[in-house]
DNA sequence: ATGGTCGGGGACCGA
């Protein structure tokens, strides 16, 4: 089972890239993040088309989140139990044996801001949510655009972006949460290559530089982790023609 | 400095 995701910056624009990198990569479970629609305007006759279902959370102009899979998607929840949130940033479902959590975490704007306060407590949520979906099921994957980079090495220039945003101590205490509860950042399982990003700024020639940061993670459980085969970063798409900001990340597992 | 959205100019957002 090929499982990836991808923050597509807007799917009104980038439905032909995904449509085409969809052609090439065949996933069974693609999750998209900043859909930046309205669940009215989610092409899903596109995905229908190709043979996927899709389901999509969107709002409009932002956020947004989307699932594309092989298999039907079932029991699915678009909002953590006992937190209110007007922006639309998850989608879980069951698809085949596995519960998907496809997240949009916030960016949080900078560790001053209002937004950085929303960030964690919408981390805070997500760890209890995590917490109440591991009673119910055995196999779970956690991915998305995070925006936490988790290590150090994720971080083309880390003397440069020090304790900012995206890699502020509390940031990575709550990501430190989650695989204390057992989940495996997947690509660490395999070598890569130093500096593997899925983020580059649009500005400065930051792609042409590999000025980037790696946020787009794909988490599983420690026994499903264990029958992870691959996990590749794929830079292509980036340098398409009007790409979105994010590049595809992918897991491929034995199941 | 770049790109998307909404709207019809320029502010807000992204990471």
């Amino acid at each position: 089972m090929k499982i990836a995701t991808w923050n597509v910056n807007s799917l009104t624009v980038r439905l032909e890239h995904v449509l085409e990198w969809m052609e090439s990569a065949e996933p069974d479970i693609l999750a998209l993040q900043e859909i930046k629609q309205t669940n009215d305007m989610f092409p899903a006759d596109a995905f229908k088309e190709i043979g996927y279902h899709a389901i999509s959370n969107g709002q409009k102009t932002y956020n947004g989140v989307a699932l594309i899979s092989k298999q039907k998607p079932k029991n699915t929840l678009t909002e953590f139990s006992d937190y209110d949130d007007f922006q639309r940033r998850i989608l879980i479902s069951d698809i085949g044996n596995v519960r998907i959590m496809n997240l949009y975490i916030p960016n949080g704007q900078s560790v001053e801001s209002d937004k950085y306060i929303y960030k964690l407590s919408w981390l805070k949520a997500l760890i209890k949510h995590i917490k109440s979906e591991q009673e119910k099921y055995k196999d779970i994957i956690i991915l998305g655009d995070f925006n936490i980079a988790p290590e150090d090495r994720d971080v083309y220039d880390p003397e440069k972006w020090g304790e900012e945003v995206l890699c502020s101590p509390k940031e990575r205490q709550a990501f430190s949460k989650m695989t204390d509860l057992g989940f495996v950042d997947v690509f660490r399982l395999f070598d890569q290559n130093e500096k593997s990003f899925s983020w580059w700024d649009y500005r400065a020639a930051s792609f042409r530089r590999n000025a980037g940061v790696r946020i787009d993670l794909i988490l599983a459980n420690e026994s499903l982790s264990k029958k992870c085969v691959k996990s590749v970063i794929d830079r292509e798409p980036r340098a398409w023609e009007r790409p979105s900001d994010h590049t595809p990340v992918i897991a491929q597992f034995d199941i």
